[in-house]
DNA sequence: TTCAAATAGATCGTATACGAACTAATCGTA
DNA sequence: TACGATTAGTTCGTATACGATCTATTTGAA
């Protein structure tokens, strides 16, 4: 029983909050979108294409806070499913143009629906997510800008 | 254009901020672990053991919010590395035993100081972190009890 | 007591993720 | 202007995740 057990509960560590709850999110909308083969981080795509017309994978992998190697394949279902168009850019031969089709407009709008309305009714306090919501975005960019010390088994394996 | 596109973006979503920091955490750690084997979601298992001993596959489950088909052969590998032992419960033979072994506290114990060390850079405001993780855990709360709306893609697809 | 229902884990199929390594195209500079 | 460095995407290997389904136990009610 070490001095430092207790500040090291599971439940009061921070990373552990967000690792639950994103997981919560994702069964969540795993469980809205589960019958039409959307899923959460295509829904990101589709947002981030609505919202800033098209873009190259390296940008929206910027956009959606994804690394492009997780897009890639992503992208080509999305695609072949005819929600996305992917094409070689003409100046620059090594860069692929995305953009949202209309069939994958229509498909947003209705998953933006499903959310808000579930977003309604699970009646968050606008003001405290503000709140919180700044705390995050606050907290992950010191997280993405530090970097880690390092973890050895040497003495143990 | 329509009158929704301003909040339907990505920055205002609760759920998009929790999914991609949720991601930075996973490469932070990632970093800090990589040269051992380690990772978080193996972290929060032995950090859950060691706080409460031994305990059984789905009380893990519940204790460390992660499925039991995730957590199979998840705690397989740890067994295999010497870091937790399996065993099946006497009394009833579904069961199976989780504990944490010697060499398990060991690495857990380095994995705390490296984490505990690198939050301490991160700089973060303790009264703040505690707000909003009230409020992550509410609303964690509310989500794991709330089903969602169904979205369906007749006439779309 | 017996056998259907419930329970605990494990397995299967699929979907993200990410670092590392690879390929093709473009850039910079000697 | 040629050729090494850089850049954009993709592929590969591995690690989570989760719903659905399977198997082996155990429970419970007729």
């Amino acid at each position: 029983m070490d001095d430092t057990s207790n500040i090291d509960d599971l439940k009061a560590l921070l990373c552990f909050n967000i690792y639950s709850l994103n997981r919560s999110f994702g069964r969540y909308y795993q469980a809205a979108f589960s019958e039409t083969g959307l899923t959460y981080p295509k829904f990101v795509i589709l947002m981030a294409l609505d919202a800033e017309g098209p873009m190259s994978v390296s940008a929206l992998s910027t956009r959606a806070a994804v690394e492009a190697n997780t897009l890639s394949p992503l992208l080509k279902k999305m695609a072949d499913f005819g929600a996305i168009t992917r094409q070689r850019a003409e100046d620059d031969e090594r860069r692929v143009e995305v953009d949202i089709t209309p069939m994958g407009r229509q498909i947003l709008s209705r998953a933006r629906a499903v959310i808000a309305q579930g977003f309604e009714e699970l009646g968050i306090d606008p003001e405290r997510m503000a709140e919180a919501m700044q705390f995050l975005e606050q907290t992950r960019g010191k997280v993405e800008s530090s970097s880690p010390p390092k973890l050895s088994f040497d003495g143990i394996v």
